[in-house]
DNA sequence: TTTGACAAACCGTCCGGCCGGTATAGCTAA
DNA sequence: TTAGCTATACCGGCCGGACGGTTTGTCAAA
């Protein structure tokens, strides 16, 4: 993101969205006011109000910048698979089982602007739905019967939300079947 | 839930929490106020917090009230299904894929609740979290190899979140092929 | 007369958004 | 070269309104 290695501190634009981030993950959506986000980014209210009119917009900021996060750490998933048949649906499989921790601290934090952005308007998720339609378009051409790539994906879904809202944690080994079981769906039916 | 067909206003309280509850799915999450809460109700605002002695309050009446709801729903599911191997998964399934109407909006009600009681603080979910407990339990009873059973309950989860958010829309033929895909993992497997 | 179940008015706080101001940098023309 | 103009990027304070919560008042039933 930052092209020169010894830079202390990116734009202001940047910092702010930085700023807001860390807000929402510390002290939840409610915490997120313009003057904390200012305050936090090291700009005046006045400096923030400069490069996001409202707080719509920030969020709006937010929202797109994560979608492009997320598009672009779901494509180097994608490479990384053998290509083939399921090749989009087996991403989906390694980028929900196998991320490393870098991607995992993005989707928490990609989780938390989501929520955010819901709460205040539902149609600031459009870039995110877009992404997500993108990769429904590819699985749609993955050469699996229908159904099987869908609820594949639907299965990710429930545990990244079911991590998200806390609702209960899986030991490795629960992980490792519940996995299993998926990729078994991934094989050619009998 | 009326005792008498004919009572035209049910108690204050539970016109309070449903007020609250319709606040929440018409102008979403941010337009939950007391005072609106209390207009819908027919009570004053004093009223309510007769009631209600803090928005907090109000939150956990209504989480309390939708994870009983939810619970008792599940219950008749379950009970609806065959006994025998996976009978906790396939009531999931059935519960997912072939609710009536009925329990199609209380999902939306839920689902409503449920994320406003998160953006408030996240401890207001306990109610739920132990319902989701003890089916989980039920499921490591169900005969089903390891895997297969939160599987089925994760790819449900997201379906519901799909559907939640507006992710996506699912055509009738999409879903039931989903369905089918879920249900080739109860089979035993080879 | 006491009490449960509200009503009505009110208060302090906080937040989003707007405004007037300002320092800096770049351009331009005399 | 430099005085003047303009745009950019930002500061800091203010305001209007909304919201959660408190207090005081009311009134019928017990």
């Amino acid at each position: 993101m930052s092209d020169s290695p010894a830079a202390p501190l990116p734009d202001a634009r940047t910092r702010i969205l930085d700023a807001a981030e860390a807000i929402i993950r510390a002290r939840g959506v409610a915490g997120l006011t313009l003057e904390a986000a200012a305050r936090e980014a090291g700009v005046s209210k006045g400096g923030l109000l400069y490069h996001f009119a409202s707080k719509e917009a920030l969020l709006a900021g937010l929202l797109n910048r994560m979608a492009g996060h997320v598009e672009e750490a779901f494509r180097q998933v994608l490479e990384a698979q053998p290509e083939g048949r399921g090749r989009t649906t087996r991403a989906i499989l390694a980028w929900t089982f196998d991320h490393p921790e870098a991607v995992c601290q993005q989707h928490e934090r990609a989780a938390a602007v989501f929520l955010a952005a819901f709460h205040h308007d539902p149609a600031l998720l459009d870039p995110v739905r877009e992404v997500i339609g993108r990769i429904r378009a590819r699985q749609r051409e993955d050469g699996l019967p229908t159904g099987v790539a869908q609820a594949v994906m639907a299965a990710c879904d429930g545990l990244f939300m079911a991590s998200l809202f806390g609702m209960y944690a899986l030991e490795e080994a629960e992980r490792r079947a519940i996995r299993t079981a998926l990729e078994r769906l991934l094989e050619p039916s009998p």
